[in-house]
DNA sequence: CGGCGGGTTGACCCGAATCAAAGTGCGTGG
DNA sequence: CCACGCACTTTGATTCGGGTCAACCCGCCG
């Protein structure tokens, strides 16, 4: 919480490997026991709580970071500074990887949950993926699916009324995750998303809530349950 | 322009490459000039006309396409069967990507002004990737573009008034090209483009014309000039 | 000639932005 | 412990930009 104190990393152990929810899902999913080993000498692991940043755009950066759980945003910021979110970011998804072109960070990635990530040498991805040519596949998959990402975010979040990109926010969120429950975004955020004004996001959502179309499950408060149902009717417009 | 035929393509030769304008902007703009020649001959050439489509999404594909000259638009279907156009492909472009992933391709291409490509078999880029290690730089350098340019559209071209965001995809689109000319966009395309509908599209260029921020040569009536001081106070809100 | 695709313009209406105020939960310090 | 401030949300009143629907123009081609 204190301010501008040097962020502090950990060395990752076979350990935390074995037990993070990344495992089967991360860009080294594929490398067999004994590589990986190796690699994570050099990988270090933080934690990150609401609001902090992981990294800045413009930043020179020297890593890539692996999401071990959380939810973290990836945002631009126009020249009047206005923050839009441009991509997000959920377990195992890899961010940070301009650093693999030696280009500066291009976003500013921002932790919307509590999260982990997994932080690895953008050198030690570049010599890896020069001696194993079959990984450079994995590195666009993920690049790909970033593209996807962003063309959903193009079509499916920024077009149509307020209603339905709400409604498809929360289908979006929801999709990765169980008994159809999402982290809990701040309105603001919403509105940063899908083109939106605070107030207008506000709205909506209190709106789908009068309605039970959505309700915040008193055990975990953070989180927000939807009936993908009604949602989906709305999402079609 | 009779439908349904079998488009041809011809295969790239020397000449056809030292005459391509993409020859140091391409995916293999860095690689060497006899390594370059034995590629060549897996390499197709053809050209397309305003509204011909080059690939489709859903389509498995076995190609990619770098841009010899023209201009693409790269569009995706919203459940309702409204065009938003995701991304816009120029001379020296590559796109078509998701071939080397070996998934279908995710959007559709389609030229907007008369366009020529070069056909690459995604397995040859595969096959080079291999023996190369460092060509999957320019791989990744390619995506990031990508990226960067979904970014774009996502905080200047989907946010902020009509007028700006007009203003905004002028500018854009006159920054790689000369004489603060760019080729031109039917208002369809623009309000695809901007998540706007045709009318205003037309009502806000036809407006920029009437105030002589824009304007439409005489020699070739394809293009259009743009006044990009003029634009630029608008494009910033 | 008539039809057709693209562009322009007008009248009207609605949805979202804007400006404003009040409610809620929470941590901090008196 | 309570009071206060702060961050976030909700709600209301009003405005306005852009959507919608419709008419018309123009160049082109069958």
């Amino acid at each position: 919480m204190s301010p501008h104190l040097p962020r502090i990393f950990r060395p990752a152990t076979p350990v935390d490997c074995a037990a993070c929810s990344a495992r089967h899902l991360d860009l080294f999913a594929g490398v067999d026991r004994t590589q990986r080993a190796e690699l994570l000498a050099s990988f270090q692991i933080s934690a990150f709580e609401p609001k902090e940043i992981i990294y800045n755009m413009g930043q020179m950066g020297e890593f890539i970071y692996i999401l071990r759980f959380g939810l973290i945003k990836l945002v631009r910021y126009s020249a009047s500074g206005v923050e839009r979110i441009v991509g997000l970011a959920r377990t195992g998804d890899s961010i940070g990887m301009a650093s693999l072109v030696s280009v500066p960070y291009r976003r500013t990635a921002i932790a919307i949950s509590r999260s982990e990530v997994c932080r690895v040498p953008a050198a030690l991805v570049r010599e890896y993926n020069r001696g194993n040519p079959e990984f450079s596949g994995r590195l666009l998959e993920n690049y790909q699916t970033s593209i996807d990402l962003a063309d959903t975010f193009l079509t499916d979040l920024s077009t149509g009324s307020a209603h339905a990109r709400v409604a498809r926010l929360l289908l979006f969120l929801v999709e990765k995750s169980d008994h159809n429950e999402s982290p809990l975004l701040t309105r603001e955020e919403m509105g940063a998303l899908l083109g939106l004004t605070t107030e207008t996001a506000s709205r909506v959502v209190a709106e789908f809530r009068r309605k039970g179309w959505i309700g915040f499950p008193a055990e975990h408060a953070d989180r927000i349950r939807c009936d993908v149902e009604a949602l989906g009717k709305i999402a079609s417009e």
